[in-house]
DNA sequence: CTTGACACCTAGAACAGCTAGGCATATATG
DNA sequence: CATATATGCCTAGCTGTTCTAGGTGTCAAG
């Protein structure tokens, strides 16, 4: 429990998600494996968090849905952000940038 | 639930407490304060939270507590880092650093 | 034909942080 | 004197997020 990488989300999650679905509709599968390409390994998304993340996002109005075909050929449902979401989405970043400077700033402090 | 300022611990107060603690001797109503003044506000530290994080961090043995007197002249419950402790608070700035990396990156990439 | 990747989903547990209480003492204020 | 405020400790119980661990089904490759 004190050095795996489970809880690594903290709380970003939402603030990923609505990050890499506004770079373009996408599905939720995909969403996880972006969020883990891009930040280089760092995060894996397990499907546990990934979904209920994904209706979470949708009944806040912050996503909408839609079923496509995938790239596969395959039905998927793809995701993109509705205007609540990428104002939600400024609001996290923005709280994101206040948090990890209030951070830096104890992390920072000498005796 | 949306723009409030609950939940903005995510899961630093542990590294936030150890930090503060290896600064010096502190107690616990102290730890809240500092971490608030410190982060110029941001942070405010409810009892609530506070005090179940020291005795789990206690529990863990990161901390040690004795009741020593305060500066207010009343007995209090002074914490301070065991080895173990520094090691963990180590391990979790080295962690953090990680994290705020990987979520600079997603935040970071245009289209 | 069976394995693995894709793509969706849920139930239940674990855990952190919050609200909202409680106790006790000291000091300041009306 | 009463009472409010600050100090200093604590807990119970709620909520919300994330995880584990399962499940469904399709399609391609071997």
């Amino acid at each position: 429990m004190a050095e795996d990488k489970s809880e690594m989300l903290k709380g970003t999650l939402d603030m990923l998600i609505l990050k890499v679905v506004a770079l373009g509709p996408i599905h939720g599968y995909a969403i996880s494996q972006r969020i883990q390409q891009i930040s280089k390994e760092f995060f894996q998304v397990q499907q546990g968090s990934l979904y209920p993340a994904l209706h979470r996002l949708e009944n806040r109005g912050w996503l909408e849905a839609e079923w496509r075909e995938a790239s596969s050929g395959r039905e998927a449902k793809f995701y993109k952000l509705t205007k609540k979401g990428r104002k939600q989405l400024e609001a996290e970043v923005l709280n994101w940038a206040r948090l990890s400077d209030a951070v830096a700033l104890i992390l920072r402090t000498a005796e």
